[in-house]
DNA sequence: CGTTAATGAGACGATGTAGTGTCATTTTCA
DNA sequence: TGAAAATGACACTACATCGTCTCATTAACG
């Protein structure tokens, strides 16, 4: 998604600053999840991933390994960085429902959660460290949210709650059958589950 | 998993039948499935496929074209079958509801969806045959089942239910963290998810 | 300023695997 | 009974792609 970075694209031989190299990694990593979520694992080939990059093999090889240690590597690294952005925490419960709907339709979010499914034979540690980072920190929020708002005993809705946020919808854009939701639909459908489990604001 | 057919494996040369054709063919589809949900699309090879029909790759070839019609011959095949068996059908809504969430989390449906989400970019028809004869059948079953014991007004309730049923559990059994639920497990879920819209025994 | 780390460029070897060709063999079907 | 279909066995081609190697080049570092 990103193609820039903070410091300009590195394109030049010669050994690099400290700065430089943290930028290129940093640059590998990035390009390395928009490939991969494009072509999956199996089908993203290291010259691919290169290109992207705008780095050889040999510098991809030198920092990472191999293929597998750069699909790691990657994964790890935004399972940090995919958790909620904190820009959500002052709404109400309704606009943090509606947000996590988008969120979880967005291309970055649907591609990981594939390519995770594809490979979790492969990499099950991966698929641990997604859900924890992803579903159960949305799980989280709505908790937060619904004991502020409306009272500790509702809780336990949090889960079904985020359940059916997701709903029919999210199974069918995992499979690549819809297109995501616009704010409009996300609102209107956070509404309709608020209601579904009496936790509408009344 | 079913490694016999109904008919004995056939290993010989010469002209087969037709009755033997058929078989040979439904063994390669049923092999197949089991060789895909293992290996991944990818991963597994026209030799292994071969191997495990106790055919030689020339057959498959001769029978279907090439891997990736194989693959889709596989999950068209498998789509019709898919479908929930009749014999929930003369159930009460709890026990069709306890049913579906032991289907969805068979090692058959779940190696279905994650072959079918890692390759939706490639085979996006197949998405489709797999969503319409399976959750989308699901669904149609709890409606009418909802209709006759509930009434019609709890209809719309249908698509709901099914996002509880599945719920987080599934979800985390779709990326490998969480074996499938038991029979008691399943009911009991089943009954809490029914109470949660208001659709519960009274 | 010389040494050396790090890289670009791209060729290269090794390997795995999809798909085909060949030939003998066995069985069906006319 | 004879021709043709279908298959097993398996060598073989074609090709993609992982990972390494070589060499020149540039800049960091002592």
């Amino acid at each position: 998604m990103a193609e820039e970075a903070i410091v300009p694209a590195v394109r030049k031989r010669g050994r690099p600053t400290a700065a430089e190299r943290r930028a290129r990694e940093a640059q590998i990593l990035s390009t390395a999840l928009s490939v991969f979520l494009h072509s999956g694992f199996g089908h993203a080939t290291v010259d691919e991933l290169a290109a992207a990059a705008k780095v050889t093999k040999r510098t991809i090889y030198a920092y990472f390994g191999d293929k597998k240690a750069l699909f790691a590597a990657m994964v790890q690294d935004l399972a940090v960085g995919v958790s909620l952005d904190a820009a959500t925490d002052h709404g109400t419960l309704e606009a943090l429902a509606a947000n996590i709907i988008l969120r979880v339709h967005s291309d970055e979010l649907v591609g990981l959660h594939r390519l995770v499914i594809a490979e979790s034979g492969r990499f099950p540690e991966l698929a641990q460290a997604l859900y924890t980072n992803g579903d159960a920190r949305h799980i989280a929020r709505l908790a937060e949210h619904i004991r502020a708002e409306r009272g500790v005993r509702f809780v336990p809705l949090a889960e079904p709650l985020f359940s059916l946020l997701l709903g029919e919808r999210h199974r069918r854009r995992l499979l690549g059958l819809t297109p995501p939701p616009g704010p409009e639909e996300a609102a209107a459908h956070a509404e309709w589950a608020l209601e579904q489990l009496g936790l509408g604001r009344h």
